[in-house]
DNA sequence: ACTCTTTTTTTCGACCCTCGAATTAAAGGG
DNA sequence: CCCTTTAATTCGAGGGTCGAAAAAAAGAGT
């Protein structure tokens, strides 16, 4: 994969690497530096000097050693260590994301910071085509005019849309929330601001942040399994996020849990989300016509609502869920017998009937296959979902900044004063 | 993954491709190596200079222009090309397979030519714990004094499983045709021949050999399905060979196609396996007991005379061979749905019986979910699953050979005449 | 106030790598 | 025997990393 040839190449790994430690966490000293990233004092010097030239770093303020340890790192002996951070400043990026009729953009400085962010009510399935290109634009507009000297110049632009992109990321194959097939935003976008522009799905954004957020829980492989209207899947393996061959993402929902089960939204019968979807739940509940797929969304209070009565003992209600925690049980059984057993994340608002779900979720699970044991399978649960997009879609578009950073000792951020 | 920080590491990286090139194709000329390895001409004169120092190169004969085409290469203007090609006799590695019943050892010179290849019979299941080290040791013993000064040094131990290993391939989980858990072999071959030894299943072994054989169809992502008596699955997604967290390999065999169906040989029920593995075909045909496992192996000329009788019309043999493939296919179709459609090749001996199935797989497939035609996934039938594996462990353990080569121009090969 | 010790950071030189341009080598053509 | 063409090598420039030594910036001790 990685093709690395020049020297230059090489400069440029390392200087990625430097300003990822940095990114998980901030400040640091050169020395911490040199630890972290395990390249040599003289080399950290090399690369984070020439960022300082370039204004992409700053010297920062001491480091305060918390609260509980005693103040070790104040009363030292020697040379004080200087902290080196990202500097707000030196660029920014736009973070949207397209939810069920909700359009939003976020301006977030390079240190990670939400600068702010501006939000527009719109009926995403009855929008035109190209209406969502032209409001995007618009309202990261807004954002940055309001945002005006304070900010640093925009840089590149990471969109997050719930659905499925294709593998390359450029294209909306397909989404739950709009009416259109193949939209295209980017160029748009791209134009209006002469910024390069990613595209994801929100599932994998999730999982980005997870483990940006917590790293030692969500390392190599594991899931994000995204519970509301629909099942999303994002799904990382051997370190690295499982983009399609044709589609973005896991389509973990649509496995079929029961053949010539109930109609699901995706046309076919017996898929997972027919039964553990809102939707889904919402229809064994009420004993609705497995042949039909409610075209209205279910809200969150309904839902709730939904949960609250089976926790109080309402016998249909449970048994929906049960017959949800079935499915996504099998589902993982199969999962993990043909990727072996990782981690997995509960997130959305289907997790406040999570409890309801977990007993029958094991025990679908099943026993031990070939020496594998499923039933301590990890599981963690998370409610917001957007939240954790949201940070999935900037730790995505500043990684992608920081790949595309020039290497050079002048720096093409030529619009800065040089220090030194 | 790849940590490349020093420019050793880029000079290994790129002597590595460059050797990649001349396993992909051999002989290859200077000029030709610049050509498909992206490198500069003088970056290519540096390192094939210091192979040929070191013995690894050696200057092959003129190259023929095959028959076809007119002798373009020969009768060409400028100064003639010079063809350089791997040199057999720089090092052998030894490609070590255990199947039921069956030790194997095969010398191959660092061309990747066959030197000669030692077996042995023995009972697999019966063997005592400790036996299997010194029966492979003994075996390759074997095989390094027959062949002589006429070999070069043994440097590399690559031996492939039928069953299940870790995932950093030291340790043998579970295999059907062992009695054994957790059984370790490696270091027996380490010590004895003072080599690294690397240890992977057969079902990976055989997708690796297909991308080997036939790059153009098995590039990014694809998977080789085993049958035979069990029903084994080797995964590469986007180039890499899928290595599960615990096991090695993508257990395909042991998902669930019915849920309290017929018993596998896991211990569970509703396998693939049972119903598309050998003995399921087996059991089904004959109307065997669905809660028993045959406890020996359907050997390969029953197979066939019970596909001739499916073949023929019988009514029972031809169910059982569509049950197996609503088995494969259901599974086939979750498989897509998880991870999008691929390439997928059918290999070992039940891909004889391959016509009977493939309708049956094809329908259960379904029609497409959101945007993705599975039906059109592309199939591909190989009978030798031996023959593939025993390419696969050679290419694994060559292509790993190759990765750990020195790079300093006087090499470790030093018992080699140094030229010039 | 001054020197000693400790720790961090920078500087400097050695060494390695790749690349482009110029050069040399090795043919066939006329 | 010289010219043309193509292949391969040589050489110097430029860039990168690293270790050792030097410089910088504190606290500690007297």
């Amino acid at each position: 994969m990685t093709l690395i040839a020049r020297s230059d190449d090489l400069r440029r790994e390392n200087q990625r690497r430097v300003l990822a430690a940095l990114r998980a966490d901030s400040p640091l000293s050169r020395t911490e530096l040199t630890a972290t990233t395990g390249l040599s004092a003289s080399t950290v010097t090399s690369i984070t000097s020439s960022l300082l030239a370039a204004d992409y770093l700053v010297e920062a303020p001491r480091k305060d050693g918390g609260t509980g340890d005693e103040n070790a790192s104040l009363a030292r002996r020697g040379r004080p260590q200087v902290a080196l951070a990202l500097n707000p400043k030196a660029a920014s990026i736009g973070a949207l994301t397209l939810t069920l009729n909700r359009l939003s953009a976020v301006l977030v400085d390079y240190s990670g910071s939400v600068i702010l962010e501006v939000t527009e009510k719109v009926e995403t399935q009855s929008l035109a085509r190209g209406e969502f290109g032209r409001r995007f634009v618009s309202l990261l507009k807004k954002a940055v005019d309001d945002a005006g000297a304070s900010a640093g110049p925009l840089r590149h632009i990471a969109l997050t849309v719930q659905g499925v992109s294709d593998a390359k990321g450029t294209r909306i194959h397909w989404s739950p929330i709009l009416r259109h097939r193949d939209l295209q935003i980017d160029d748009d976008l791209r134009e209006a601001f002469g910024t390069s522009v990613s595209i994801a799905n929100d599932a994998n954004m999730i999982a980005t942040a997870l483990k940006s957020r917590e790293p030692q829980i969500y390392d190599q492989s594991y899931a994000a399994i995204l519970l509301s209207h629909g099942i999303g899947m994002g799904l990382v393996l051997g370190g690295r996020t499982f983009n399609g061959i044709l589609t973005s993402a896991a389509e973990f929902g649509h496995m079929c849990h029961i053949p010539q089960g109930a109609l699901c939204r995706c046309g076919r019968h017996g898929c997972i989300e027919a039964y553990a979807g809102d939707y889904g739940i919402w229809r064994t509940a009420t004993g609705g016509d497995p042949e039909v797929v409610p075209d209205w969304d279910i809200d969150r209070e309904t839902m709730a609502e939904l949960a609250g009565r089976a926790k109080a003992g309402d016998e249909r209600a449970r048994a929906a869920y049960t017959s949800a925690a079935s499915a996504i049980g099998h589902g993982l059984r199969n999962l993990f017998t043909l990727l072996d057993p990782f981690p997995i994340a509960f997130v959305g608002s289907g997790v406040l009937a999570f409890d309801l779900m977990e007993p029958m979720i094991r025990t679908s699970l099943g026993r031990k296959g070939i020496g594998l044991a499923y039933t301590d399978a990890e599981f963690h649960c998370y409610e917001n979902d957007l939240e954790l997009t949201l940070l999935g879609t900037i730790v995505t578009g500043l990684t992608t900044l920081d790949r595309s950073l020039p290497v050079n000792k002048e720096a093409a951020g030529g619009d800065y004063a040089t220090a030194d």
